[in-house]
DNA sequence: CTCGGAGCGTCCACAATGGACTGTCTTGAC
DNA sequence: GTCAAGACAGTCCATTGTGGACGCTCCGAG
């Protein structure tokens, strides 16, 4: 009977498969691994770790420098992730104020709708630069964690898509 | 000086701006014209419902069959709307707990990433297959709202990328 | 040496989610 | 014609997520 845990407990047990981290370093390996897609707060991890540690899915070790608290995965936090994966991904939450906008253009000001878009049009040719880039770095350190390109290639996919559907769009939208 | 509101509530006012509708229908609503890409809930919804009742944002009418009360958005409502709109769309948020499920992949027994990887491609050429159902019938209907199918459009654009980039992804990956 | 900023964590108020629960009306099977 | 199933409409609560203020500790440039 293993304990249930929620989407980010187990994100933050994945993470620690790979050895002990802190909070804090848990929120950046988060960042760096899968960014947009997995949105955490520190005051969720800090959290989720203090409630795990009463658990017993993972042991804090001494605090090193500034306070810094490792936590490792125990045998019982392998078991409750490998629990929770084989209940599979749930259901996504996506909140995208961007198509807030586009739907309810009608109302808007005259000309803001199209100002918006022109932003984020911008905003995620940058994002896709941004992605190109990296992928080319890790070719270049031959880094090669399938996983992880892989989910730099739905970053680069999705930056893509966007940017074409608002080139795409009528001019009654981009009015 | 207005009501500063959130996108929440921001959003109840926009769908208001064609009419008094209950909370009830303003879920629907939601539903269905930004359906996957604004997550509302019924608890949510109600809750603003009666806050923006309080600040005069909103005047609900008499309740009529089954206990329904419908909101008109008042003149204070359209200026607090405006003003959020012109400050913007806000930061996205999303969760994709498949990314998460990639990333991770590495500690997950074997094939069951090949296995959930499937399972979403499935779902997602379904998704596809609805947006075009959708886009086919509103063209038939000529129903012309260009921002409702700007929207439609990103769906089908999104479900689209996703569907190709499970296709390409190397077959370390769909092990 | 010192002081500004990065590393590390706590705390809190507020917003969002999901589901249980309660009632009301409609409809269609019998 | 009735009555059960299920759509409509809303309340409430526990849990989760968000964002920022705050307070320490250390490092390094000047």
């Amino acid at each position: 009977m293993t304990t249930e845990i929620n989407a980010t407990a187990a994100s933050l047990l994945g993470f620690l498969h790979d050895g002990p981290l802190t909070g804090w370093d848990l929120v950046a390996r988060a960042e760096q691994t899968i960014g947009p897609f997995w949105s955490l707060t520190k005051s969720q991890v800090y959290r989720e770790l203090a409630l795990m540690a009463e658990h017993g899915l993972v042991t804090p070790g001494e605090t090193g420098r500034r306070d810094a608290k490792p936590y490792t995965i125990t045998d019982a936090g392998r078991a409750a992730f490998a629990d929770w994966a084989a209940r599979g991904p749930g259901e996504a939450t996506i909140r995208l104020p961007l198509l807030l906008f586009v739907t309810l253009g009608k109302h808007l000001e005259p000309g803001l709708l199209r100002t918006v878009l022109a932003e984020q049009r911008a905003h995620q040719a940058a994002l896709l630069k941004d992605y190109l880039g990296i992928r080319q770095m890790l070719g270049e350190l031959d880094e090669q964690d399938p996983h992880l390109l892989a989910t730099l290639e739905y970053g680069i996919t999705v930056a893509r898509a966007t940017v074409r559907w608002i080139d795409r769009l009528p001019p009654e939208i981009a009015s």
